[in-house]
DNA sequence: TGACGATGGTTTCGATTGCAACTAAACAGG
DNA sequence: CCTGTTTAGTTGCAATCGAAACCATCGTCA
């Protein structure tokens, strides 16, 4: 065997890609499956999509804030945040009030109705969530934890520096 | 206190939903960052999105498959994989072979351009998924391994029995 | 004060998505 | 055979998305 012909084989059996193993394939999959099982509970019951639901949440638990700290804390495009409040604002879920400090930005938060809605939904999704952790060995749970949160970190260390590199 | 006020206090605090520790949001913003991140890999260099990336590894990994079978095994929709195959079959990386025994459906594979660009990016990307399993503590990757599958498993039976009862 | 860059947020636009309708071919079952 | 049903794959369409342009306001510095 030459050196050519052992650079031109395809791969090295035991290194063959396959997806079905692939851990970005794979995280892919599990996450839309995980959110979409966990929309049915939402979705139907009070028309909204994964956007609206995540900034629903995050007034639940901070009260009251500005657009861009709902996209910080819930990892949306500002866009995205937009056109979702917008849509939970005509619902009447969410009011808007003017910071007279500083009239660009507007102190978001849920309205009473909004209020209730996430009063009911949270104690459900906890529980979804809780189901889902209990298909997961208990032992295995806190690695899980760990290894999401290296993953994420790592990936978004990734990405920011290929973007530095590209933004040049 | 009253059986009344307990019901209607908010939450439990002990209970209250933090998004940032949600698993199915973890999950989801986990799975894009990685996925932005591989995406870097071959978006640019070949021009191509992430269905047709998984058509291209899949036709690597099988050889010789119709579209139904790209889609079974890379859990994407057919209309998905019907756009990705046209797309890969216009830059002449995919050919269309005739079934002669049932007309209705097509054996695809990659041509040698393709099979090219499958062995360029096979080990790049299985070094990036490497890279990236080297930020997790190896003692959690077992375990990582074994909670995406349940979580995988458990989530879309929680799908398909929803489904099953919508679809009455 | 007044000009300029930065910032919060919205809007426009092209690209991607999934559903539903469709085409064409296979496979009943009489 | 014909007829109705199922299946592989494509296409039309409406909804969603993110990048870039845009608008209004703020902070800075001369």
């Amino acid at each position: 065997m030459t050196n050519e012909s052992a650079q031109k084989a395809p791969e090295r059996p035991e290194a063959a890609l396959k997806l079905e193993e692939f851990l970005p394939y794979r995280l892919n999959v599990c996450a839309n499956l995980v959110s979409q099982a966990l929309s049915r509970i939402y979705a139907d019951r009070y028309k909204i999509g994964v956007p609206e639901w995540r900034v629903l949440v995050t007034l639940g638990q901070f009260g009251m804030m500005t657009a861009k700290g709902i996209g910080g804390h819930s990892c949306m495009h500002k866009t995205k945040v937009s056109r979702a409040v917008a849509l939970l604002e005509r619902r009447k879920l969410v009011v808007r009030r003017a910071n007279r400090a500083d009239l660009r930005e507007a102190f978001l938060s849920l309205t009473p109705a909004g209020r209730d809605i996430y009063n009911e939904l949270a104690p459900i999704a906890l529980d979804f969530a809780q189901k889902l952790l209990e298909s997961v060995d208990a032992a295995d749970r806190a690695a899980l934890d760990r290894a999401l949160s290296k993953l994420t970190e790592r990936s978004s260390q990734i990405t920011d520096i290929a973007n530095s590199r590209g933004g040049r």
